[in-house]
DNA sequence: GTGGTTCCGTACCGTATGGTTCGGCATATC
DNA sequence: GATATGCCGAACCATACGGTACGGAACCAC
């Protein structure tokens, strides 16, 4: 993961692996016990390097929910001209994203520092799920206008409708760490019952 | 809230109250910022008196989950001859309920806690939204043995489908704080919406 | 080799927390 | 009225945190 500036900047790349320790910490032990100290000591590096690039803790966080946001989200690929097939897959890519460790230690983190004033939820929100769903809309958008859906309310409310069945309580779930994590056929099978029933929903 | 007790036993009305502190500390400052100190100080309750009675610091949240998730959730009280009005009425009272400040502390709380080994998630999980779960597809299934619903993949799966359709991303925006609350109205056009399109999906 | 820069490792400081202890007041019981 | 109990308020302790400061090693320029 953004290895690619290693070469020619070893001091992005540094940045890179502290923030990679960073988050490792942040999935094993939690946002309120990774401290400064314990980043330090998985990155082998010195706290005041961190203070010096990051600012505060806060600032390592707003970096490291950028730098894993950014990596996280790669363009769905998919087809669209079949539309059961896209929206499975992007379903089960979008499932495979949130339920992972990753994604919910960073959630985990995000909705905890909300009272702590933090702006790490915006970043999340802003750099994470509103990407993604601007993408799903659009396409959305793209098929009423070929008409072959019927979205009377706006995409942006039908995409709606499909996170929602999508992720039912899941994500919720994954986060108050209830113990079974799907599988990844009980993934793809959401997936396929979300399409299925937004289409129900919306095919013309 | 829970006043009922206040006459017979004054020890266990004393108790509220003190729960009910801890609960508005938890509320106004978020998990991170509610210490024992804190809670003692808004309860005008001595330190002692909070170890004495609920052991330690997670004792005496997962006394308080326990407390509000009990407190929060009353029987759903509408005519269930209705299916729609039913639907919408369980619906804005589950939104209501998510979205309200408590709930939204609480369940903070729960999800921070996961990291530190804490149980407030299984019992939040187990006396808040399972019960009410346990209500709305015990209905379900009700509707479908008099023929009015079909669900082919047990009543379970559509009443999961019916809250994903209700909840669709609100909740996990809330927990992370994103500023705009649903208003009463868009609580109840969203619970409209998640009944209409459930009845579509699986009216008989 | 000399000076400068960068970064690691560690020691340090002030603060706040969880949890314990203790003196004192009020109430209840006999 | 004496004694016991329950609880408040405040002081106390050990610990751990965020953040800063310092000595030394590696590297670079010249």
């Amino acid at each position: 993961m953004a290895e690619a500036q290693r070469a020619d900047d070893p001091q992005a790349a540094r940045r890179s692996e502290i923030l990679d320790a960073g988050l490792r910490v942040l999935v094993r032990d939690g946002w309120a016990r990774t401290s400064m100290n314990a980043i330090a000591k998985e990155a082998r590096a010195s706290k005041e390097t961190l203070y010096n690039w990051f600012g505060d803790r806060r600032g390592f966080f707003a970096a490291l929910v950028r730098h894993t946001a950014q990596n996280a989200l790669e363009a769905v690929d998919a087809d669209p001209s079949e539309m059961t097939a896209w929206l499975e897959a992007t379903g089960q890519r979008v499932l495979q994203l949130l339920l992972g460790d990753t994604s919910i230690a960073i959630n985990r983190a995000a909705i905890a520092s909300v009272q702590e004033g933090g702006e790490l939820a915006a970043i999340l929100i802003e750099e994470g799920r509103g990407k993604a769903m601007r993408q799903v809309a659009a396409q959305i958008a793209l098929w009423a206008e070929e008409g072959r859906l019927h979205v009377p309310e706006g995409a942006d409310l039908a995409a709606d409708d499909w996170l929602g069945l999508l992720k039912g309580d899941v994500q919720l779930l994954a986060l108050l760490g209830q113990g079974k994590p799907l599988s990844a056929p009980e993934i793809e099978t959401r997936a396929r019952r979300a399409a299925q029933q937004f289409l129900r929903l919306y095919a013309a």
